[in-house]
DNA sequence: CTGAAAGCGCTTACAG
DNA sequence: CTGAAAGCGCTTACAG
């Protein structure tokens, strides 16, 4: 069967190998590496031994097939850079290892062609998909869904509302991000928006704007900053060179926030935030390092994670009921990047 | 054969289902899904085409059962809360997704437990497997091995000479920051370690150290900061509350090199590079921002990964093969977090 | 070029 | 509790 020569292994050692040397059948090898299927203690015993001799370990693969469970989840993401997704990815692993599910992890090229992809989810059998990267097109969600494959969006939501997602709360993040900055006697603010279409700066805007709104501010100056730092360095030299300078920015993500105090501070000259305030959002770990101490909105990692997973395997268990839309709270921890409420 | 009844996924279309309705049999089916394989441009198509309307795909896991080779890597990473973790990540995805090779993502706790890891990986019949994971016994590597898994270390090596690694110049690089802190005449030096068993730390402090003996300098002053950002501070704290204060600070890499400056400039009220020289290693893309603007040696990520791939095919088509240790060379990235070398 | 058939390594209904 | 056997969805040597 095996054609090029360049390629042998030395030969796998099956459950048969086991059944011989421990004197039983196959089935009973299978059923000694199952939970709860009924086996003598002795004879499992016999088996597990045996097998632990030979070093015999059951082939995922081969059980795959047959339990038509694979029990790997796919995890497309993208954005590494942004600190926040490394923290996600850990504790996603940890989550799901933990539960015996194994990570097939995919990066969406930001070029946003996700039919490779798809293919790729779709010939590894997954049992789930777990989409967290906000590049992406919501057709890959949509695809899987209609092959029968449970999905989650993490950080984000896309149109249809029949796909569950689990995010932080983006809305009333920078709603109170708006009110924050207004209620500290800021003039001028400035929006830098992340990637345009995607939900998470749809809703930290809406909820940004609504607060000024409320405050009978002025709609912010705007730049799109796309959730790059290169982009958003440019956008902040624009928005700091205008004719009236915004004395308060909230950049839709840390990662932008950071981007923009290195160009206030270091080609502006401007002292934060006694010149200019600056707030993120997602409180990653760079948010604390001292020479930032970045105002930011958090998204508590650990309960989107923990949400996430339940939300996988209760799709798993149930492909057919409603899909979920979990939203978790964070809160705004205050740094020392902008200027507090007048009190 | 299914007993729990929730488990119901629309029936799988298989290369039988497109067989009937290309009136041709499975096994042209599974020729036209496999690349030089004869078959008639006419079969082909038609076969092509009646897979497309019926949506199928070819069963990767099935595939693998029976060429016995996944396509499958596993990649052991931990620590990803170090920037250069995630960015080696993307680029391994980038570069084996390239390949229609996926990848299986493994944390090691960093209780270092590694038998249930080893377990998993074997499972899953993997054809070989990157570890990345400095936090990592050399004993995963070693089963790996002996089980016939090609293993190449990324970022790191082991005792065992017959376990293929990559790494950046470790010993060099730590000779390099040696002698330009010597060179800029700073008087105190000291050293911030990592994880004191990786070989990373190990051979960047043994160049450090040489460099210093060179110049005629004493050895430096001691901490360890065991890559972590916590653990870092504490060191800095300790280091810089000693008598003879430092006046030069190797960090074994940018991640503590950051926690380090903190604590200089904002516990102790130091300037940098004034009053206080630090160099970090791995050139991140922090290193770049310009609160910190540090000085570092670079480890070539992109290098990095396209040998640890190189070195991963090699071994899955000839595993029997020599193991290679390949040492890809980085430079220093003068920036301004250090003093320069008087001229 | 094409098809029938064996086999990859498991799980599990069935029968005892 | 235990075993023989069918079947999961492919690949590929073999024969035509």
């Amino acid at each position: 069967m095996r054609s090029d020569k360049n390629f042998q292994r030395r030969r796998r050692i099956t459950a048969i190998d086991v059944a011989k040397a421990a004197g039983t059948s196959q089935s009973a090898v299978s059923r000694a590496f199952t939970a709860n299927s009924s086996l003598s203690k002795d004879l499992r015993e016999r088996i597990i031994t045996a097998a632990r001799e030979l070093g015999y370990r059951p082939n995922a693969i081969a059980r795959s097939l047959t339990t038509r469970r694979s029990r790997i989840i796919a995890v497309v993401m993208s954005y590494l850079n942004n600190q926040f997704y490394p923290d996600v990815l850990e504790k996603l692993l940890d989550r799901f290892q933990k539960a015996d599910y194994q990570i097939l992890l995919f990066t969406s090229e930001r070029s946003g062609l996700s039919d490779p992809l798809f293919e790729q989810i779709m010939r590894y059998q997954v049992d789930a998909a777990v989409l967290a990267s906000t590049a992406l097109s919501s057709r890959l969600a949509g695809e899987c869904r209609a092959a029968g494959v449970p999905v989650v969006t993490l950080n984000r939501t896309i149109d249809d509302p029949d796909i569950s997602s689990v995010t932080g709360d983006n809305q009333r993040g920078g709603y109170e991000i708006g009110r924050f900055l207004s209620a500290a006697g800021h003039k001028n603010l400035g929006f830098i928006a992340g990637i345009k279409q995607s939900s998470t700066n749809r809703d930290r805007e809406l909820g940004f704007r609504q607060a000024l709104r409320e405050a009978g501010m002025p709609n912010p100056q705007y730049a799109l900053g796309n959730y790059s730092f290169d982009e958003t360095v440019k956008a902040a030299r624009h928005m700091l060179s205008q004719h009236i300078r915004p004395d308060g920015i909230f950049c839709a993500n840390d990662h932008m926030a950071i981007a923009c105090m290195d160009v206030a501070r270091y080609e502006f000259g401007l002292n934060i935030p006694k010149d200019l305030s600056i707030i993120g959002f997602d409180d990653v770990g760079a948010a604390r390092w001292k020479a930032y101490d970045l105002t930011s909105y958090s998204q508590p990692i650990e309960m989107m994670v923990d949400n996430t997973f339940e939300t996988v395997m209760a799709l798993i268990e149930q492909p057919e009921q409603p899909a979920r839309h979990l939203v978790v709270p964070g809160k705004l921890v205050v740094r020392s990047s902008a200027r507090l409420p007048l009190s």
